[in-house]
DNA sequence: AAGAGTATTGTTAACGTGTGCATAGATGTG
DNA sequence: CACATCTATGCACACGTTAACAATACTCTT
């Protein structure tokens, strides 16, 4: 069928050992000899066959890239960037494996042999079981996006908190000081991390936020909306908003629009994530952009070093985000 | 290390042949053996050791799902929808490696001991030699979104001839006489067929389309912007404009508020593609989907069919296009 | 010139699984 | 009861590769 060593050996007059090492550069062959071997291998255009490989050296070439969910909800950009980003990192060093963790029925079938290393772009807090799993199997794992403290594992994530802090000052920085606040879902870490960062913003420049002016949301562009209206029913409105996504943040512009008033000429406002829909909505949205691209880049590089030097690095590495200043946003000269 | 059928078979008394033939519910052994077995198994978690299978059953449970490229160029939503859509046919099935077509270096790597399957997702002529080279390997292949005529080659892609025929009779029953198209890019064969769809819709109709509303374009908002922007100097501006991406409609919509128009009051656009922000924008788009998921639907299910019944079915499938209507259209009364 | 050391290649087994053939016992048949 | 047939299992090898150990030839040292 196809070309194996033994056939080169045959031809090279050799034993396939000799082979084996030639084609792996052993410096126990003579150069000479690796020269004509070489020389034949690429004129029957022999490729090695990774299976027998992978038996015996006991590896298997594959990088597991896990996502919470493939079919239900993961955003395509935040999908596509993480592909790009880990595929930029590893090449053809490694075979990508793409899942959603949802697909799994059992965990079973992940295993030592089947991967090398996982990659886990976490979106819920119902990945932990398979990364416990994982982890227990001994299998080099770094989970994305979300923060975890299962021991030795790699967390590489975006710094919300820092994210939310720079939007809020940029809001203080435009001249505003009557700023409200469309909270994220109760529950999630980011929606603390957010508000938080927020916060800190505020104390930071000495700006109070009254009860009036922070309402829960729950990420949909639903709540941003009814949030934005009942700011709109105050008689002091405020200046500007900050929404804990851009899908709230594109309800509350709705809302802005339906009472007649505009964005940014009457209300500010600002988003977090920077969706793909950020750039192109009227007004586009000035908002915060996770580095969800550098975030796989930097996951795959710190867990091929773990994979190639056999440690078992388990830090947090936290990555700072970008404020996209777009139309949403307008300094106030008052 | 890890359990073998080996392990088990000691543990069971009997030979690991007789192991390997129950857990791969071989008729030749006694249903009571093979329960003894499968709980032994069960109980040391045994998982059987793919590369090994691999190797002596020479398949590789891997399916190749390449784009034209991961770095540059493909848009996130057309990316995600053709990953949901494979995946959701391959689920434990295969694995789903995923790879961008520019990665490679040299096609070499690609063997039948690799990959048991492949599925390009094509978006330029440049694909054609990998598409050769698979084909001429005998590995089982399936080209979706671009129209190929490699002989031995599953093709499965959208009627863009026919979404673009329904968007121009919509525009007609809309009540529109005055009707321009703005072109996709030249030499690219979804621009011939989106304009050629167009024609025999104005055919069918009796619309006749002056010279004047004719104009052609690179596929970006760049060109949609300008095209647009002749269309409204002329003494008889049309009240239709089919674009034959979404891109360019935006740029063609943007270009009629620029000089004081409104769409769709004044002028109504239609896109192609339902991009992402398709629904997003102000005014939403009224525009052609490709059934992108589908088609990698459609397109994994038929590969596997021809990888598990060992044929070499061949044709070209096409799947209908959907007009999806949103707000850029207005009914025309006069 | 003999022994030690070194450079290069070969022999053989191993990785974990599946399968053709042989075998032993059970069952049927005349 | 002798022979054929069938059922359930085991033996031995194969898949393609790497690696520990063995073997050979050559060089150097004294």
């Amino acid at each position: 069928m196809s070309v194996t060593i033994k056939d080169i050996a045959k031809l090279a007059g050799v034993s396939h050992t000799t082979v084996s090492r030639a084609l792996n550069n052993s410096p126990l062959i003579q150069e000479e000899t690796k020269e004509r071997i070489r020389i034949i291998a690429n004129q029957l255009d022999y490729t090695p066959n990774y299976n027998a490989k992978s038996l015996v050296l006991d590896r298997s070439y594959n990088m597991g890239l896990f996502f919470t969910t493939l079919s239900n909800g993961t955003s395509a950009g935040f999908f596509y960037e993480a592909i790009r980003g880990v595929n930029s990192v590893i090449r053809d060093r490694y075979q990508l494996i793409v899942k959603g963790i949802d697909d799994y029925t059992s965990f079973h079938s992940i295993t030592k042999k089947s991967f090398d290393g996982i990659i886990i772009v976490s979106q819920s807090d119902d990945d932990q079981p398979i990364i416990e799993h994982i982890a227990q199997k001994g299998i080099p794992l770094v989970v994305l996006n979300r923060p975890v403290d299962t021991v030795g594992v790699l967390n590489v994530l975006s710094d919300e908190e820092q994210g939310a802090f720079h939007a809020g000052a940029f809001l203080v920085k435009q001249g505003h000081k009557k700023i409200a606040l469309i909270e994220g879902r109760k529950g999630f870490k980011s929606a603390q991390n957010r508000k938080d960062g927020f916060d800190r913003a505020m104390g930071h420049y000495g700006i109070s936020v009254p009860a009036a002016y922070r309402l829960p949301g729950l990420y949909d562009l639903e709540s941003g909306h009814k949030a934005m209206q009942q700011f709109l029913s105050l008689d002091e409105k405020p200046t500007a908003v900050f929404c804990c996504n851009d899908e709230m943040a594109l309800g509350a512009i709705k809302a802005v629009f339906e009472s007649g008033l505009h964005v940014p000429k009457d209300i500010s406002v600002v988003g977090f994530d920077d969706t793909v829909f950020a750039g192109y909505v009227t007004p586009s949205l000035t908002t915060v952009r996770r580095p969800i691209e550098q975030i796989s880049k930097e996951g795959a590089l710190r867990l091929l070093g773990n994979i190639e030097n056999k440690l078992h690095t388990t830090e947090q590495v936290l990555l700072r985000t970008e404020l996209i200043v777009r139309e949403s946003v307008q300094p106030l000269q008052a």
